[in-house]
DNA sequence: CTGAAAGCGCTAACAT
DNA sequence: ATGTTAGCGCTTTCAG
């Protein structure tokens, strides 16, 4: 019943030539005769035959032409569309994509790495999670090339592809306050991962630079999610000398921000975003984002690793890419 | 420079065993005294040594423990959050997700597919693109377990998760109707891929049976894109007799009806979306949709596909999903 | 142009 | 409890 699947031996079988020779037609080599050629072609097709895979990396002992990813949450936009534009670009080289989300668990992420690395990716694309990432020095060492993207790895000598956090902080504390703010609260998702930390300083130093208040409490840290945001938002103003202007840390933020002030009908408190989200210009203002691109953000990362799979040996970079502030309306409200 | 990666007969020798007792460590057979075990396992992370992991699936002739995705396209929520379901029910068991986008090309599909079967994969969750759907049976002839997601593949026997695109249609209409419609526009995507059929056919069933207005140039079909439906929903807008509501097929059309109407400052046109999407609540007014859960159907998918990798030889079924009205204010409107 | 033999790194039989 | 041998399906010398 369960026919074992043909192997190259069965196909020259039936063509009544040599196992090489037949090795050299699915490999396209030159040196066969059109008509051997044709008929090993043959019997190949009426066979089904379809090589072996594991065969042939084992001999081969080359890696699997594919790449593994290890992103936060697939399931969130930024990191799907992140996705998506390596995807491509491996596509492009004919490799195949292998995706794991971390969920932002340290050990999942752990996991995830050394089941890929165990399956000989050529490369490895991630998005640190966590603070420890000697598991990553380690599987480097072991010749694992690894290219970090959206936060470098602390701790470890590795190519990286990041926004231009700071600055985007920046750039949304300053528009807040040129519209006149002086109250800005800031929601942040967990302060101690990188981009985080990088988009809190930028906005504290924009606070100094514009003389705005520095309240330690218009700082809310550590939300992890849009239902937090939410709650943090309701905290905010309903507390004593409430912010007139939110900026909020990520699109999940964004969104719980809205929807707080959706629910208690407040239409005069300026927000604007990190990161750009779907709809966001049919929300009623338009919202006011800090945008950065992730599928750039993807490709970037994914020509570094592929230049570094194709042999470059160069010393490892950092790239930061370029932010932009866009103006919906939501962020030009003033107090 | 390059030092060979060490394979099993290193730590062997290392370990002053034989191979075949270092192989018992690495599987964790018991009949190994302790104390050789740990010689031999202080000899493998001496060396660093991992296992090759082809030579292990070659010999014991398995499949990867992965399984393959193809979709349309991973930076589309919709995929994106079906996509991160299965990835979340593979890793419950132990088990990697290899995604490839179509981009709907069937061509790309079928160019996927061949790599992911060539790959061993221990099955195969399929969006089908295209009409002919020969190879993905093929495929299956050869041994490859496939489901389908989101539509079936026509003339493949295979299990297939759908929503109930028909019913979700006709209770957008039904909606648009009671509140006193007669005029409803449908946005469609390629009306020859079975969803947008299914959901064209609900339309057109409930229109009859509600009496309200059939004229053909109501039905837009063929949008492929958010720009389309935009281009579309001015259109419909401006010609004669235009409708009052606008039943927009999925997410993406949803999208471009409402930059449409915004553009054009009408705000008194329904509007009922299917598929829902982020921050739909957030739009003023906000958008009714027809809701049917990405996660859930792929999570039903991937238990149908790890069932049959378990060895469930039953009969394939087609598992057809409910779907839901959210209204939020925009199907409301009235004429 | 074609073929025979060796071996990639591992595990399954079959010893011992 | 441990070792020896064979072989998974392929590619690669090296000979014809």
């Amino acid at each position: 019943m369960t026919a074992r699947r043909p192997t190259l031996k069965d196909v020259a079988e039936r063509a009544g030539v040599s196992l090489k020779t037949t090795s050299r037609v699915l490999n396209g080599e030159k040196s066969v005769r059109p008509e051997t050629e044709q008929r090993v072609r043959d019997a190949m097709t009426e066979l089904g035959f379809r090589p072996n895979y594991f065969a042939r990396r084992l001999r081969l002992g080359a890696d699997t032409s594919s790449i593994g990813l290890v992103i936060e949450d697939l399931s969130n936009p930024f990191y799907s569309g992140m996705a998506h534009a390596i995807e491509q670009r491996a596509h492009e080289h004919s490799m195949l994509l292998i995706i794991g989300s971390s969920q932002r668990q340290p050990e999942t992420e752990r996991r995830l790495v050394a089941s890929l690395s165990q399956r000989r990716v050529s490369g490895l694309i991630v998005v640190p999670a966590g603070h420890n990432h000697d598991h990553l020095a380690a599987e480097q060492e072991r010749g694992l090339r690894i290219v970090c993207a959206d936060r470098p790895a602390a701790g470890v000598s590795a190519d990286a592809v990041v926004a231009d956090n700071e600055g985007g902080a920046r750039l949304a504390v300053t528009h807040l306050s040129r519209h006149h703010h002086k109250r800005i609260a800031y929601l942040g998702d967990d302060p101690d991962l990188y981009t985080n930390q990088q988009r809190l300083e930028g906005y504290r130093g924009a606070l100094g630079l514009h003389g705005a208040a520095t309240d330690g409490h218009l700082a809310c840290l550590g939300l992890t999610d849009a239902a937090a945001a939410e709650r943090a938002t309701r905290e905010l103003l309903a507390g004593e000398s409430p912010p007139t202007a939110i900026f909020a840390g990520n699109n999940l933020l964004t969104i719980g921000a809205l929807h707080a002030l959706r629910a208690i009908h407040r239409t005069d408190v300026a927000v604007v975003g990190f990161d750009d989200f779907e709809a966001a210009d049919l929300v009623v203002p338009g919202v006011t984002v800090v945008r950065h691109d992730p599928a750039e953000l993807g490709r970037i990362a994914a020509d570094r690793l592929l230049a570094r799979i194709d042999g470059d040996r160069s010393a490892p970079t950092v790239e930061m890419l370029p932010v932009h502030l866009i103006a919906r309306g939501s962020g030009e409200l003033t107090p």
